[in-house]
DNA sequence: ACAAAAACATCATAAAAAATGATGATTGAC
DNA sequence: GTCAATCATCATTTTTTATGATGTTTTTGT
């Protein structure tokens, strides 16, 4: 003999409430051969009547009352996780874990990470900082990577894809009064490198590490003489007048007056590309999908 | 697009628990691709992927993991319900409205009660006493009814059977001490009735009915001075000398010594037959069949 | 590093379950 | 007593679910 099936019991659990076959039946957009079916079999797995017709209504038998509040709680939890589902489909609802560098983390990604929030107040966001490496190794734990740079195809798990995303330009910075605003007023050469004091971001840097190759391909050998962590650190450094320095055009907007960013290598500049890491088309999430199209700028409505 | 159907979120939890779609297959005696299916349909149901794989094993994605919650839940309720159905069946559980009469309630009744208790101890029993017409009135709540005499088959309720259970004999009642014990050691005539003054039940009893009946068919026509209410009252006024009275035999025999019981209308005594109420047959709960069983003597061992 | 084994996905097909529409029986109302 | 409403039953069709074979990926053992 079969086993019980979720299904009758949530079946039963609408005629015991309506009492009534056929307006169950309608509440089910079920026939009502159907309904009387479902109830038969449930009847003959429990092995005695859970009910009996009084006049055109129906009756509960002390043993189908006692089944029913069993029924009822199996139906308030299926409602429970249809409910969720809802939710989840129409995103007041998910979660966001993004992983992402100290520079995009500061400069880009906050404006994102607002109209997310607004437009999607139920997605929980987790934030998560480290440089490029670190946020690969994590990625199985996130749902969403950003990274500057490219990164070989074949050190991400396969089932994640680059994206290019944003292109954004490193520029010198120097003190509003440095000579070299004079000087270089459309750009400047990479020899400034070697020639002038470089305050350098720490080795991990992706703009680092872009000026550091565009400097091997040059051919010039800059000596490496101080070292500061973040963005932070060399505005601050650079405003103090120790040296000059470099950072992402998008860090400058919001910085003070006083610092002003001059091109690299003129006149096209020294682009770099901010790259997503995302799940492969299909493995993601609603809400990725969500954030993604916000990070598009192609934001579809409600 | 179609629902989500419980089966899934119960497989899906099932999954999850052991993380392996092949061990969760062997568990729920299906074949891998019904699983894989199963998920599968649930996934596109969701919107979202639920679980990768991650090597052999199975991980959750935050989504999976949120519902994997609901679908515990969902499988907490139904594993509930299949244990009260369980319990039902091995009769450890249980309900039995038994409506009767006071003179079975209280002389005939209470063994069968204890024994039933005994052997099935999860089975709650509710009395409910009252004359042959209030019971039948109170059929529709009552799992079985046990009167005396016979009832017309067309004032049940016609999903109810009348079933022969008993027979018992009405006996007078007189003191050790009377007159009639020694004039009719063998039995008295149905005269006494009208010679002697006579303790009579309240006109509901069935005993007096009986009594009734068979002094008209007789043609003798008894005064009714004396009506007490229970079998008890009778006995006490016999008892205090104030006159003869009659009741169940089965009544006399955890009666006091000084107490008689003569046989009415020799040789064959006054019978009347104790019958029982009871739902047509494969309408009766587990409890009721049990308890039927019981009252026949016929145990079963479990 | 390579072959074998284990785990899951996918597909076409078979089996089982559920829904339907038609019909009959019972009940309550007028 | 007739009519309308409600539920049960049945044969049939539709839908759902499970299966067996096969392919892919990942781990394991040598």
């Amino acid at each position: 003999m079969k086993n019980i099936n979720p299904n009758q019991l949530l079946t039963f659990a609408v005629v015991a409430r309506m009492k009534s076959v056929t307006r169950a039946a309608e509440y089910l957009h079920l026939g009502q051969p159907a309904v009387s079916g479902q109830l038969k079999l449930l009847q003959e797995r429990v092995g005695e009547p859970l009910y009996h017709r009084r006049g055109h209504q129906i009756e509960l038998t002390p043993v189908g009352s006692a089944l029913l509040e069993y029924a009822e709680k199996l139906e308030h939890a299926m409602h429970q996780a249809c409910d969720y589902v809802h939710r989840l489909q129409e995103l007041d609802t998910g979660i966001l874990r993004i992983g992402s560098t100290i520079t995009i983390t500061s400069y880009f990604l906050p404006e994102y990470l607002v109209m997310c929030q607004t437009r999607f107040p139920g997605i929980q966001i987790y934030m998560n900082t480290g440089n490029s490496q670190e946020i690969i190794d994590r990625l199985p734990e996130l749902d969403l990577g950003f990274i500057e740079g490219v990164v070989k195809e074949e050190k991400l798990p396969d089932d994640y894809d680059l994206i290019p995303w944003r292109d954004d330009e490193i520029v010198l910075v120097v003190r509003k009064d440095h000579e070299l605003v004079e000087k270089y007023p459309e750009g400047v050469p990479l020899s400034v490198f070697k020639e002038y004091q470089v305050i350098w971001r720490e080795p991990e840097s992706g703009a680092r590490q872009l000026i550091e190759e565009t400097l091997v391909e040059a051919g010039i050998n800059a000596p490496i003489n101080i070292e500061v962590m973040g963005v932070a650190g060399v505005m601050g450094s650079v405003r103090a007048g120790l040296g000059i320095g470099f950072a992402s055009l998008q860090a400058l907007n919001h910085a003070s007056p006083d610092l002003v960013p001059l091109r690299i290598k003129p006149p096209e500049g020294l682009v770099w590309h901010l790259n997503l890491i995302a799940p492969r088309e299909g493995l993601r999430s609603r809400a990725v999908q969500a954030f993604m199209q916000i990070c598009n700028g192609t934001q579809e409505q409600s």
